[in-house]
This record gives C-alpha cells, structure tokens and sequence, in this order.
DNA sequence: GATCCACAGGAAATAGTGGCTT
DNA sequence: AAGCCACTATTTCCTGTGGATC
C-alpha cells in the first residue's frame, strides 16, 4: 500500500463536514427560521426593509440560516420586476473599529468578485488606512446609490467592532437622510448577547427593529444534524453507536454549538481513517477516537495560541514555565512580573510596566494559556496565575521562538515535569 | 472604626508605523 | 515634504476594593 494511496476507509465525503459547508436545509431551527423570514418579508413587497439583528454562539446557524433564507428571498424576488436585491455580504472577525468596517464594506462591493461591481465603474480598492473616516462612509454611501434597488448589508460577527459602533449608526441613516434612490436594510449577527446592550441608545433604537435569538443546539439535536451529515459524508456502518451521542454530548456541555460537534466528528473520523490506512482495513470510528479528537483539537488551538504571541507574551509565558518549573505556581502578578523583568534583562530587551503585564496576563487566560487561580493566601483579591496546558506543550511552543532555554529543560526533567528527551 | 496597603483594572495620553492629500 | 489620518502597543494616571493594621 503506498503511503498516498487514494483509497478512503472511512470518509466518503470530506467536504460534508468541513466548517464552511453548508447544507440546502437547516437542521432543528425551524422557529427561528420562520421569525427570520417574517422580518424579511418587506423586501419582496418593495417595501423599505427592516434592519434585523440575530443573536446567539458560535455555531447555532446564525450565518447557515441567513445564506438559506438570502438564497431564497433572491430566488423569490427575480420573479418581480420591481424588486432589484442586491446583497453586501463581509465578515466583521478582525474589524475592530467602524472604520474599518466601512473600508471593507466599499472593498467589498468594488472587488471584481463581487456580482455588483459595474462594468462601467471599475473603481479601485482603498486601502485600510490613510482616509478621513468622513471620506470612507460617502464612497460607502456613493457605492450604495450605484447599486440602487434593495440592499441588504450583511454584517456578520458585527460585535468585534466593539463599543465603536459609528457604523450601525452611519448605515440606516444613509437612506433616510441622503434621499438615496436605495432601500437599504442592516443584518447584523452577533456572537454576543451584551454586544445589544453596549449599544450607544441612538443606535439601539433604529437598528433593532427586529430580534431574533438563536439558542445553543441541546444534545439531542446536535444528535440529529450531525446523524444527517454523517450519512452523507461517511461510508455506512463505520462508526459504532455512541459515537454520534458522544460527540453531541461534549459539544452540548461545552457549547451548544453543531460547529465544535461537526469538528469533533471530523477530526475523529480523520484519526479512524489514517489508522485504517495504516492498517490496511478499516477501522470503525469509537468513542476512543472522539475523546483523542477532543484532546487534538484543544491542544491545536492552544498552541495555534502560544506562535501568535508577541515578543512580550513570549516572555511571559517563558517567566510563567520558569516558575512552574521552580515549582512556584500559582503565583501572584507580583512576582510573575519580577520573573518576567528577570528574564527580559537576560534577554536584553525593555521589560513593560505593570500595568500591561496586568493585559498580557488576563489575554494569556482568554486564551486558555493560563488559569486564573483564587488566591489561597486569605489576602485580598489577588490574581494568581498557572500553566493551562501541560508544561510540554508551552515549552515547545518557546522552544520554537527561543534558542536557549536548555537549562529551563533540564530543570524540568530533573523535577519530573517532562521526560528526559 | 478609621486608615493603610497592595493590587485590579478603567480611561486617557503617548509613541511609533504607515497610508493619503496637497 | 508637510500635515493629516487611523492603527496598535504601551504608559501614565487614577479610582475602587477588601483585608490588614493601628
């Protein structure tokens, strides 16, 4: 058997569970699909549209049902003249400011991708930086009037932008107030429940003229999408029965969301496959697989975390393993910032300010980096800080982005952290 | 019980980088 | 080239908190 052989025990179809699949029906969002489709109704009237603000986690089909419901309110509308929809579609993850928002909003309806862009005006990109704010939101507003017709703006995981919401603002105002020939309407999707509440009020009021919540998935109907996706994009009997269930149950506790289910299937079914192919024949997808899928995964995501730190959260994380091999974890900003000013001078670089090590150190946490610890000491509220992941992990990771940290690993072999090499 | 200590974390200012306009 | 503009990372300043201390 070669080493790329095209023969597939397991996977019948990968891309079925891929992130960015998206089935023709959605699964268990029956209600609020219909909600969705009710404030979207106006648009096949030729009225003016409502803005409409979803909500819910990652992975609870905000996005799936609005490529569902758009797909078909377009598909209605190409039956009447009188009804032009054009939709502007971007994703806000990386935007974190309104501006920004605009920019890629302009970039967006100019790319020569994008089914609006005229021949007649082939303007150019603008770059991320550089413009007045004033002068990006009318090239947004000209762009807008070029289009005519109904349009619908999709902005989604619109909470990144933040407490900077200029654009919310800026977008329904463009059709009241600049007597555009356009009916424009918002859809804004958000990840996040307080995203409504750090609204500034003029915002809140024009914008969400219509709600709809999408809850986290339970585990029995995660069961359900992911025994339709399976069918499709596995061969029949591969894997045993409390697969499914367990994979929805992780994904129920943790999430609620079929997109963490989907990928713990996936990256199961990859670890059932290379086996089979390793041995020849094929090997049932088991619960065995989906826990190790599990660990995989995390610790993918954590280490994806620890190459993307600056030079500082570098430091340390390096001062956090140097304390943990001393054995002194958990231990307070205090003396992590002591560590930390130790080892930048050993490093001959500038150690930062208290203060910032304060951010680095709660960012370490949001990332799953490290844990915030209750301070044992019966002193006050203090943060104390521990190694999340295994202190192998985090030493690989450095070992990547430092040369000398040979005396770190010694001392942690001796101490029985990690095996001698 | 008033005051102090040591820290957490918000707000605003600053520095450095790089693009745009005139 | 000078003068804007916005961004990110960081520093400076400051207020609040809860136990410790007097």
């Amino acid at each position: 058997m070669g080493r790329f052989s095209r023969e597939s025990f397991v996977i019948r179809d990968k891309d079925v569970l891929r992130e960015d699949y998206e089935p023709e029906n959605l699964e268990e969002r029956g209600e609020e699909l219909d909600e969705y489709a009710g404030a979207l109704r106006p648009v096949v009237q030729g009225w003016q549209p409502n803005n409409v603000f979803l909500y819910g986690v990652t992975g609870v089909g905000k996005t799936a049902a609005t490529h569902v419901l758009l797909n078909e309110l377009l598909e209605t509308t190409d039956e009447y003249d009188d009804v032009g929809l054009n939709l502007v579609e971007i994703n806000c993850t990386g935007l974190t400011s309104s501006y920004q928002v605009a920019v890629n909003l302009v970039n967006e309806i100019r790319s020569p991708s994008h089914p609006l862009t005229t021949v007649e005006s082939p303007r150019s990109t603008m770059s991320e930086t550089g413009y007045p704010q004033k002068r990006v939101f009318n090239e947004l507003y000209d762009d807008l009037e070029d289009i005519g017709g109904t349009v619908l703006v999709v902005l989604d995981e619109i909470d990144n932008i933040g407490g900077d919401d200029d654009i919310l603002y800026e977008l329904p105002r463009a059709r009241s107030h600049l007597d555009l020939d356009v009916k424009l309407g918002v859809i804004g999707i958000s990840n996040d429940f307080k995203f409504r509440d750090n609204l500034s009020p003029k915002v809140k009021d024009t914008l969400c003229e219509e709600e709809v919540l999408f809850p986290p998935y339970d585990a029995t109907e995660l069961q359900n999408i992911l025994s339709k996706r399976a069918d499709q994009a596995l061969f029949d009997d591969v894997f045993t029965s409390e697969v499914i269930p367990l994979c929805a149950a992780l994904a129920a506790q943790d999430s609620g969301s079929a997109r963490q289910a989907l990928r713990l299937l996936r990256k199961a079914a990859d670890i059932a496959q290379s086996e089979s192919i390793d041995a020849g024949e094929e090997r049932q997808i088991t619960e065995d697989h989906v826990r190790d899928a599990k660990r995989a995964i995390e610790r993918q995501q954590v280490v994806d975390g620890m190459h993307s730190l600056t030079r500082h959260g570098q430091y340390i994380l390096l001062a956090m393993c140097t304390l943990t091999a001393d054995g002194d974890t958990p231990e307070r900003t205090k003396k992590i910032h002591e560590q930390y000013t130790k080892l930048t001078g050993e490093f001959g670089s500038e150690p930062l300010k208290r203060r910032r090590l304060h951010d680095h150190l709660s960012d370490l946490t949001l990332h799953g980096i490290l844990e915030q610890v209750e301070d044992s000491s019966g002193r006050g509220n203090y943060n104390q800080y521990k190694l999340d992941v295994t202190f192998a992990s985090a030493l690989e990771a450095l070992e990547d982005e430092f040369d000398n940290l040979g005396n770190l690993r010694r001392k942690a072999v001796r101490n029985g952290l990690i095996d001698s090499p």
